[in-house]
DNA sequence: CTAGGGTTAG
């Protein structure tokens, strides 16, 4: 009679009694085979293990065909270490051995507080460990940021005589840089008798991580030899403490020396376009990405989303998203924020409804996205709703950026007091994003008491940022209360700030043009005010008056004028018409938020040129084409 | 069974 071999996971089941458990037990002889592929993998209790331990004895079946990391994950913090002991030690393999696998599972699991806790069991039974053990617990203390467990680990290191092992060394310095003793990882560097590319990439990363920019690119060019990840250590590193120019010249040096740039160097290039607006750049990394098959890369895709997201090449970033295999709760944030800032707010909704339905799980960034395309498109209620949502169904708690985002959302729409309600109401202390929400939403809807009271708060918690002022002066000088906006910018001087420059750039041709307001350096300063005093009568016949009221001073209004229109992102606009070919997208990036004159120009400007417009504001993007704005003039 | 570089928001 031929009978179905039934799976352990049957074998297992908590409705089978014990009798039944026996009679499958009796009939049932599984090859060894079946075992490792089926079985083993689905015990999760000493008890189970126990079952197939008996299993295996039965069956005649190699213990060593029993996976021993598992076994010993699983006995490892029970009462049942004794019993993994005993297994390990007739399988013919040193103990330890099994014992550091399992370690370097906890280590790098989401609970490395296990390696350590294992540690403290092997050293409780009398296992004695080795270099690898200490490596896979000091990796543990990297993680958890743990130092007191990592200074007892470098005790025992040097107990046990291993402290001139090169890899030991190294996680030491990592630990203790990590922890923020940077001096004390500094010191045992230099007490290092040799060291190698790992450990002054380490170095990099941490002095970077730390701050200390100068001090890690001294290290880089101060080492024998520099392999990729050196090089994407740097330039990540330039990347992540604001000098994205410096990581793109470190990777056109890279490219020099003739090394080949990683999935990792990649996402730290692109990142640094990003920053840029550096379009050309980043296609020329997608297009090398896609000939080195990284296309598979999923942190590759993202940065490629967020790169052409930030580029105003939403089209692309949606190729990119479509073309992935597998996502990430990253990828669809990104692209939910995109979105978002390029005015999509239906479209962002539509996706992350997809991304719910694919039975992805969103995350605190996600909502931020959401909250932002309802802020972008006015969408209040639906704003009210996925905030409440979030923590009601998701179980994310709302964290200080959420409470912004909504203040944000409130106040744009004109809901002053209940903004204000809101931010009294918040269980966490209102920080200057907030307030500064707050102020954004007075400034738009002319309220000047409000703005007085989050300027108090202002002042308190962020009273070196020269933007606040600069919009309270706003709102005074639009109010025509010319004293108050000159009391507010004495102020602001008095506190030795200066407003920050506006400027606006243009790439033509890979050259990068940058203009301030007034500016008349550029060589083509002559030719951009003839153009545009002749685009002025045009678009003064469309119907464009200029609105001089962005401008803070007293003064006549057709000096008031003569300021607005040499405003950096008109002059940017105007030497791209020139320099570029009929019907070519005109994309420039503006450092603050795009004015309300240069908005309304640019509205006008697209319908008589023909042509479209991107700019790249401080908040989000502005897409015009034909007479009109994608943000529909909500922002 | 060792050690080092990366993505959404802010």
């Amino acid at each position: 009679m031929v009978c179905t071999l039934p799976s352990l996971s049957l074998y297992m089941h908590p409705s089978l009694n014990i009798e039944q458990k026996h009679r499958l037990h009796r009939s049932w002889k599984p090859s060894s085979e079946i075992l490792r592929t089926e079985l083993f993998h689905k015990f999760n209790s000493p008890f189970e293990l126990q079952q197939v331990h008996t299993l295996v004895i039965k069956t005649g079946t190699p213990l060593s065909a029993l996976p021993l990391s598992r076994v010993a994950s699983i006995c490892a913090l029970t009462p049942r270490f004794a019993y993994a002991q005993q297994i390990f030690q007739q399988v013919g393999q040193p103990e330890i051995f099994i014992w550091n696998c399992c370690l370097k599972d906890f280590a790098e699991s989401d609970s490395p507080f296990d390696a350590i806790l294992l540690f403290y069991q092997l050293r409780k039974h009398n296992v004695c460990p080795d270099s690898f053990t200490c490596t896979f617990v000091l990796k543990a203390c990297v993680q958890l940021r743990d130092l007191f467990h990592g200074r007892i680990v470098h005790k025992f290191i040097q107990k046990l005589g291993l402290q001139s092992n090169l890899v030991l060394q190294n996680v030491t310095v990592h630990l203790y840089a990590s922890c923020g003793k940077i001096s004390d990882a500094i010191l045992l560097f230099n007490k290092m008798p040799q060291r190698d590319v790992i450990t002054w990439n380490t170095m990099i990363t941490q002095l970077v991580k730390r701050g200390y920019i100068d001090s890690a690119y001294k290290m880089f060019l101060q080492m024998p030899d520099r392999n990729v990840r050196s090089w994407t250590a740097m330039i990540a590193g330039f990347g992540q403490c604001g000098k994205p120019k410096e990581a793109i010249d470190l990777f056109t040096k890279m490219e020099e020396v003739g090394l080949k740039p990683s999935e990792v160097t990649v996402v730290a290039v692109l990142a640094a376009c990003t920053d840029l607006g550096a379009l050309d750049l980043g296609s020329r990394i997608h297009e090398y990405s896609d000939k080195n098959e990284f296309k598979r890369n999923i942190p590759v895709c993202n940065t490629l989303i967020d790169m052409y997201i930030k580029c105003g090449v939403l089209e692309a970033a949606l190729r990119v998203f479509e073309g992935m295999k597998e996502r990430t709760v990253v990828s669809w944030s990104a692209m939910i924020q995109g979105l978002a800032i390029h005015g999509k707010a239906n479209e962002a909704l539509e996706l992350f409804h997809q991304m719910i339905q694919t039975g992805m799980k969103p995350n605190g960034v996600t909502f931020i996205g959401l909250l932002n395309a309802c802020s972008h498109m006015g969408l209040i209620n639906k704003g009210r709703w996925f905030f409440a949502s979030m923590s009601r169904d998701y179980g994310i708690i709302p964290s200080i950026e959420h409470y912004g985002c909504m203040v944000d959302l409130l106040s744009r729409a004109g809901l002053m007091q209940e903004a204000h309600e809101f931010i009294t109401q918040m269980p966490i202390k209102p920080n200057a994003a907030v307030w500064g929400a707050l102020l954004g939403g007075c400034k738009l809807h002319k309220k000047i008491e409000m703005a007085k009271v989050a300027m108090r708060h202002l002042q308190e918690l962020d009273p070196l940022n020269d933007g606040h002022y600069v919009v309270l002066a706003n709102i005074y000088s639009e109010a025509k209360q010319w004293d108050d906006a000159a009391r507010v910018r004495k102020l602001m001087r008095n506190k030795g700030l200066q407003k920050t420059l506006g400027w606006s750039s243009i790439t033509v041709n890979g050259i990068v043009h940058e203009f301030v307001a007034g500016d008349e350096t550029h060589p083509q300063s002559q030719e951009i005010f003839k153009v545009w005093n002749k685009l002025l009568a045009h678009m003064r016949l469309k119907g464009y008056i200029p609105n001089t009221s962005v401008v803070l001073l007293d003064m006549e209004e057709n000096e008031k004028e003569k300021i607005v229109f040499r405003h950096s992102e008109k002059l940017a606009l105007v030497f791209g018409l020139i320099n570029t070919s009929h019907g070519e997208t005109i994309r420039i990036f503006k450092n603050l938020r795009v004015c309300e004159d240069c908005h309304a120009a640019f509205k006008v400007i697209s319908e008589i040129s023909n042509r479209e417009i991107v700019v790249r504001d401080r908040n989000r993007f502005h897409c015009f084409r034909d007479g009109s704005c994608s943000c529909k003039d909500y922002w």
